[in-house]
DNA sequence: GCGGAAATCCCGTGATCACGGGATAGCTTT
DNA sequence: AAAGCTATCCCGTGATCACGGGATTTCCGC
């Protein structure tokens, strides 16, 4: 396919802007426009009269977001925005820094995470990091980004000592196998599986299968 | 207890060093004690040394670590100095850019990670943030952050159309209880649980307790 | 090379499970 | 009011499990 450079107006990269506020919005969309190589191409006041645009024009290579809009939030925005364009990279924009916000704003596809209420050179050079490939975020954000991270991560994972047949065992059991399925799947005996599931729940500390299998898949012993 | 201002030679926020290559090393001290307000006040070769004067001295605001050490690496450094001095902020310093580094890094509790390759003045501007109670991070390495981030977080967690009382038989059921004890438990014969056991299998798809178990576990479905 | 752990196999019994059937009562939806 | 879903209860049977016992081989460390 040859390149059209007909259609090339401007090298601009083109943003987008979703905020209810019109006169956040207007001041945001100026501080963009001022800045060599962006243009706030499209402002919208709602998440669905964004998406309307997003399915009928070429999506923008990002668009800011509010997160308290009136109808759509910000958050389901993004998931939707990423579903029509997922090349489009979303920016959160917003006064709200719960952890709940963030966690789900990074869930539904947010590239970054800007605070209102830092300084708006932050906004302009967050728009010029995500489009380097970065992941702009307030300084305070990312701390909370970190700190969720490793609360989520997984523990040490205690293996509890489990032998190598006993941890495959438990795997297969954990995919819902009965004992002479597994048997036969490892080419052993009834009766060896038998006695490795009994060593598993002296390991474990438990005296039921459906125990094995939920602590196992619990603390990760089990891909 | 008074305040003994006799003890404070320098306002200066103490900064530790871990790396090494006695050049990069050199090098990082130079530029941090150039800035007003920092001071290099240690440097180390190995976590080992460093670990030392972490248990002999007071601990510094800020540490910064190198991931690809001789001996104790970087990573378990900071677990190490973490553990010994919880208020002393890690910064990972490396040429490591890989999401498994990156994720030990975080879930040991690291403040930041910068990178070796960028410019000498994101270690700086770095120290900065994380004193300010930020978590400085390289653009790409935010980036991955967040795409793991997305990547662990909980499905949307179908809940296959379970009834409330089928919940809470497969929750008694993944603490590895019988079909009797919960029976008594829920203060029910033995044949309801068992009833309830059997639409649970038809909705997910299973025929083992094992299976549904491991399933509820894996999906959420049971806290 | 000897002890111990791991892995393998076997028997038997009583408990438990899976699932076929069937039933009643209450509550919502139509 | 009839239909549908949920929750509850019951019976019986064959499969499966839990666990008591005992056994052999292989391999690794000391």
């Amino acid at each position: 396919m040859p390149l059209s450079p007909t259609n090339q107006e401007s090298s601009d990269v083109r943003i987008w802007l979703v905020e209810d506020n019109s006169t956040f919005r207007k001041t945001v969309a100026q501080v963009i426009d001022r800045i060599d190589g962006l243009s706030c191409e499209r402002m919208f006041a709602s998440c669905e009269d964004a998406l309307t645009a997003f399915r009928s024009e070429t999506p923008p290579r990002v668009v800011l977001l509010d997160v308290g809009l009136p109808g759509m939030s910000g958050i389901d925005g993004i998931r939707a925005i990423k579903a029509l364009a997922p090349e489009t990279q979303a920016l959160i924009l917003t006064v709200f820094d719960d952890e709940e916000k963030i966690f789900q704003a990074i869930c539904a596809g947010a590239s970054g995470y800007l605070l209102k209420t830092a300084p708006i050179e932050e906004i302009t050079t967050g728009i010029r990091e995500v489009i380097n490939g970065g992941a702009p975020m307030n300084g305070r954000i990312a701390k909370k980004v970190l700190a969720m991270f490793s609360k989520i991560a997984p523990q040490p994972a205690d293996d509890y000592g489990l032998t190598k047949r006993e941890q495959k065992v438990l795997h297969l059991m954990a995919e819902g196998l009965i004992k002479k399925e597994i048997a036969d799947r490892l080419d052993l005996s009834f009766h060896t599986v038998d006695t490795h599931l009994r060593n598993i729940y002296q390991k474990l500390h438990v005296n039921t299968l459906s125990g094995a299998v939920a602590k196992a898949v619990r603390e990760g012993l089990v891909s």
